[in-house]
DNA sequence: ATGAAAGCGCTAACAG
DNA sequence: CTGTTAGCGCTTTCAT
């Protein structure tokens, strides 16, 4: 025979004695704490009191097991460390606020086993849904998910195959459509500062682009600068020195997001610069940050809390309809490449 | 009778499955499954392969309602909008990595009632622990966390009484050293610039330790300035303009933190003022930010990281332990004043 | 409007 | 080293 061994040095609370409280059956009470089927206002009372009096906290593993239902989103991000991914977090709150759901958040630092292991982790809790950056996996991850019968959204990223939904906007094309803009306002001799990152795949489809547009054109980047770790807006300082001592008629630098794009911004203007007109200047993501500066850094918003929302909100209503009806496979947000004051007229 | 209508539309892989894929048993394969307890090699062998093939995810849920084990960890906080939390966050992670514990984020946009609902819905998952910040809650909120048999990490402040421990800075030291360093400076006419927010508990005790010392030393502040939303950098920036417009005679200024303290420096650096042989600039935060501006601002750390681990640490060791050894129930960090460049000499 | 019974998928405890 | 049994606390289903 299996007897549990209750920990003594902590009773838990249970529906039952909020029953026994109450004098009202344990289903009934459950039906009372739930909003659910037609109690008695009599009795409803008689409930809530009893569990209000006993500080009575429902047990939501047990709920759960026994309804198949769990509210928690699992949202999956590569880091918190740069406003990108907390902001992303906010989207996703704001949304979820308003439903039963929870998010519960696992950090990957960019390594896709570790993306892995939380994805695994995150599903063996049955969520309601799963949010993911990115569209790259691992095969072991991406069968995981097809599998799991949970939807899945893929954030930030639409250049590629989703498994379920994908919300994001195009980062080949924000590297295109900067590289276009910058070329027709004719800046030629370009130079570009990113992170070293071989696994920011976004990062490197804007470069893919935005090198593309150049070679359609004649040209090719004129210097290249990376770097990792650090203070964004310090290493952005750094890397513009040196980029502009070994590169002195660089006329136009690409950086590959706004804080390093401020600090390279920082710097010229210190360094008496003619910004845009001998030199123009351009990030990525559309911080808010950026107008705060001197001068507005040009840039495109990555519409970081726009992606969060609605990624948050197929999976509302995923939750709601339970698989009864289909949801959007494909979100394509469009971001809007923002001038600023650093760079010249066309 | 009660019958359960299992969702036909998805079938849930259960250990029954691995089970009779691999013709062990149940208890075995959880076993295997979970590292538990000697397994010959070769049945672990044979159900590693059955689990592997069928793309078995064991159900958490379950797991922990029969073990009255759960992993994750409630990670209680105001915002997530500007850098601080995310950083504590980042503290948290770093340190459960390490463990099979899993944080659980809740944000209360700093709102006692919501602040309540969300710490009732984290108790209702029976996480292992609980980290929020604040000392300052709601009678209802105290009372739950003190009956929860959760351990409790109350972050960010030690002034005031914890429901269990607390980690963190004493904010009106903090605000008290600030007044002290600038006085000894040399400093007399002092403006204070920060948020509208009287539920920032910290930012409220700071300035009291701060106007405290002004005090003992026959001063009160010259000028006050306040702000809510947009971007901090702009709004220090227009506060700073504002609050030097109606005060021209002001030496100092106090920012409540460092974004804005940031906007304020860009804008005196611009106006072509004397940082700091005129007018002196101090912050709070410590971020990173402020290796990049063209001055170092002055500031005091909050230590979030830090706090963030040695609160992670404590949930984890009691983990651990399964409260058989206490814990520290008051961990104060010391924040070393960081003079910067927008500070005179003694 | 309320109650009784069965069992969600897993693991603790015990028995071999 | 492996298996059997009895639940964990709740909700579903059916009966009243």
């Amino acid at each position: 025979m299996a007897e549990r061994s209750s920990p003594d040095y902590r009773h838990q609370l249970t529906l039952r004695d909020v029953s026994e409280a109450s004098g009202v059956s344990e289903m009934t009470v459950s039906r009372v704490l739930r909003n659910r089927g037609e109690v008695s206002e009599k009795t409803r009372e008689k409930v809530m009191n009893a569990a209000r009096q006993l500080g009575y906290v429902p047990n939501k593993i047990a709920g759960a097991l026994a309804s198949n239902r769990v509210n928690l989103v699992g949202v999956i991000i590569p880091s918190l460390s740069n406003m990108v991914f907390p902001e992303v977090m906010m989207g996703i709150s704001k949304v979820l606020d308003a439903t039963p759901l929870q998010p519960v958040v696992g950090v990957t630092d960019y390594l896709p086993e570790k993306e892995e292991t939380v994805i695994f982790e995150m599903l063996s809790w049955r969520p309601s849904g799963l949010i993911v950056a990115g569209l790259e996996h691992t095969d072991a991850a991406r069968r995981m998910m097809e599998n799991s019968g949970v939807p899945i959204v893929e954030i930030m990223d639409v250049d590629g195959n989703a498994i379920d939904a994908a919300v994001g906007i195009s980062h080949v094309r924000a590297g295109r459509e900067t590289a276009t803009e910058i070329l027709k306002r004719g800046y030629r001799k370009i130079g570009f500062l990113g992170t070293k990152m071989p696994l920011d795949h976004r990062a490197r489809k804007r470069f893919e682009g935005f090198e593309a547009v150049l070679k359609e054109n004649g040209l090719t980047l004129a210097a290249e600068e990376y770097y990792s770790g650090g203070s964004a807006l310090g290493k952005g300082r750094e890397m513009t020195a040196n980029i502009l001592k070994a590169h002195p008629d660089l006329d136009f630098l690409y950086y590959s997001n706004d804080m390093i794009g401020a600090g390279g911004l920082l710097y010229c203007l210190e360094a008496g610069m003619d910004v845009p007109g001998k030199i123009g200047l351009a990030g990525f993501n559309g911080v808010d940050l950026i107008d705060g500066l001197p001068r507005r850094l040009a840039t495109m918003d990555s519409c970081r809390v726009e992606i969060g929302k609605a990624a948050a909100e197929i999976i509302a209503a995923e939750a709601e309809a339970r698989g009864t009806s289909p949801h959007a496979k494909r979100t394509e947000i469009s971001p809007i490449f923002a001038t600023g004051d650093t760079l010249r007229d066309a």
